[in-house]
RNA sequence: AGAGGGAUGGCAGAGUGGUCGAAUGCGGCGGUCUUGAAAACCGUUGACUGUCAAAGGUCCGGGGGUUCGAAUCCCUCUCCCUCUGCCA
């Protein structure tokens, strides 16, 4: 959420910030956001010397009830009726005005950083890096669902009959890749300094919220209604939640974390073309960084994310690019995205693996996620990225690496798989 | 799931209607003493909001109520602990 008085002192700015946005009306959007605060202002204002004078009329009745002056007692009482229902009004306007401003300010996204480029859809991105060597297959090479079957090491059929579309069975071969997957992305986070932590997969309404998924992406969650608790769509939802309403000590900053989960996507709306296979999956896995940093060095983090992400492709020698996502195709909450594909030889494809985000203070000023500077409480901003989402991985593996004889298993992966060839 | 007991500042823990934003201890910070450190002693030490700065306002798990006045009384929700039951 942006930050009230950030836009009133910056209000050209954040204008613009949300026309790149593809925001209508941002104008609109603006001014509504100041009348708002500014109502909030002065009732609560109203508000504050209405209590004042009741509190201290209470002070005095409690002085003269001490000392056995009951009738002035009385007299004193008889003032405050007015007052009372006075407050009572204004504490039901300041309320009311409280949540429209809000709701409001839920509506505005946030603002991209100066380096976005400007753009409505995927095709106005930028490619900032094509890195590694589109494979060349043999005669008769298939794509990765043809292989799957031929192998027999991920099963849809199955995962129809016990769940449904888009929750596939691993077996075999295919359930162990994925475990080794899983531990190749987790020791080379903590290779690079990421503290792990195995979070719950369901969170409350509230993580919700303090991320952002909520309220605008609602229906992309699975949902337990009847405990009010939500699948999550990705890890950064409770691993970014830890910190919700923490004022961070200075040493324990910066925060570096990451987690393996798996993530459940509804996708309500999405299927059709492109979908088949591996592409796109209701559960899928996913180890995801996350870091929180003083906003002064947020940037150099992300670099460091962006660093991490290349050398995970790199490493599984995977042919990739990375993307500048522009204003239209950036996610809501969103300062900064770089997406990495990676190039599936079979579809002819580029399957988008990683997407790594600064999220400077949108996220953290939902969560109260702060910590001090010279006494005064700062916002500090919080990145995230996938290193990495496993199955479109796990795709572009197949299908670069299939031969005649087999599928090769890339070198770094062989020790945690057990096996070199499927 | 049933019965009972709890939730107070970084932590421990007092406070059952009125100068309580909250005793005390520990921890933290500053100082005295010391060559230095420890000990001892003195002082200081929550968050949010508001303001140039103040004043003021809000916060004792969340929400609601009674009262001129609530950490304290009532209702409700959540969570925790103990015992019983069930269970990977």
């Amino acid at each position: 959420m942006l930050q009230v008085n950030f836009i009133k002192e910056n209000q050209e700015l954040t204008i613009a910030g949300l026309q790149k946005k593809n925001l209508p009306n941002a104008e609109e959007a603006v001014s509504k956001a100041l009348e708002l605060d500014q109502k909030r202002r002065d009732t609560q204002k109203e508000l504050d010397d209405t209590l004042a004078q009741s509190n201290s009329i209470s002070k005095q009745i409690g002085m003269l009830m001490k000392e056995g002056k009951k009738e002035e007692a009385e007299q004193a009482k008889a003032q405050t009726g007015e007052l009372k229902s006075k407050s009572k009004e204004l504490e039901e306007v300041l309320r009311e005005v409280s949540i429209e401003l809000t709701e409001h300010l839920y509506t505005l996204p946030n603002l991209p950083h100066e380096s976005v480029p400007v753009g409505r859809s995927a095709d106005d991105n930028e490619t900032v890096l094509t890195q590694g060597e589109i494979p060349k297959l043999h005669e008769g090479a298939k794509p990765h669902w043809e292989l799957i079957s031929d192998y027999d090491i991920v099963d849809f059929e199955l995962g129809n009959k016990v769940t449904g579309a888009g929750f596939p069975f691993y077996k075999g071969k295919g359930a162990r890749i994925q475990r080794a997957l899983i531990n190749f992305f987790l020791d080379e986070a903590i290779a690079a300094g990421y503290f792990e932590v195995q979070p719950p997969i369901m969170i409350n309404e509230e993580s919700g919220y303090g991320t952002g998924q909520l309220p605008d992406k609602e229906g992309q969650m699975y949902e337990a209604t009847a405990d009010k608790l939500y699948l999550i769509p990705t890890a950064e939802v409770p691993i970014t939640n830890i910190y919700r309403n923490e004022i961070i000590d200075e040493a324990n900053l910066p925060i570096k974390n990451v987690g393996y989960t798996p993530c459940f996507r509804r996708e309500a709306g999405s299927w059709g073309a492109h979908v088949r296979g591996l592409n796109r999956l209701h559960q899928f896995d996913k180890v995801e960084i996350v870091q929180i940093r003083k906003p002064e060095d947020s940037y150099q983090a992300l670099e460091e994310m962006i660093d991490h992400v290349k050398g995970l492709l790199e490493k599984l020698e995977l042919p990739y690019r990375i993307l500048r996502l522009c204003g239209g195709d950036m996610s809501f909450t969103a300062a900064i995205t770089y997406d990495f594909e990676v190039y599936s030889a079979a579809q002819e494809r580029w399957l988008e693996v990683s997407s790594v985000s600064n999220f400077e203070d949108y996220q953290a000023n939902r969560l109260k996620l702060r910590h001090k500077v010279d006494g005064k409480t700062q916002l500090l901003h919080t990145l995230n990225g996938s290193a990495l989402a496993l199955p479109r991985i796990l795709a572009s593996i197949l299908e670069n690496n299939q031969t005649p004889e087999g599928i090769n298993i890339p070198k770094v992966l062989q020790p945690y798989c057990g096996f070199d060839k499927i």
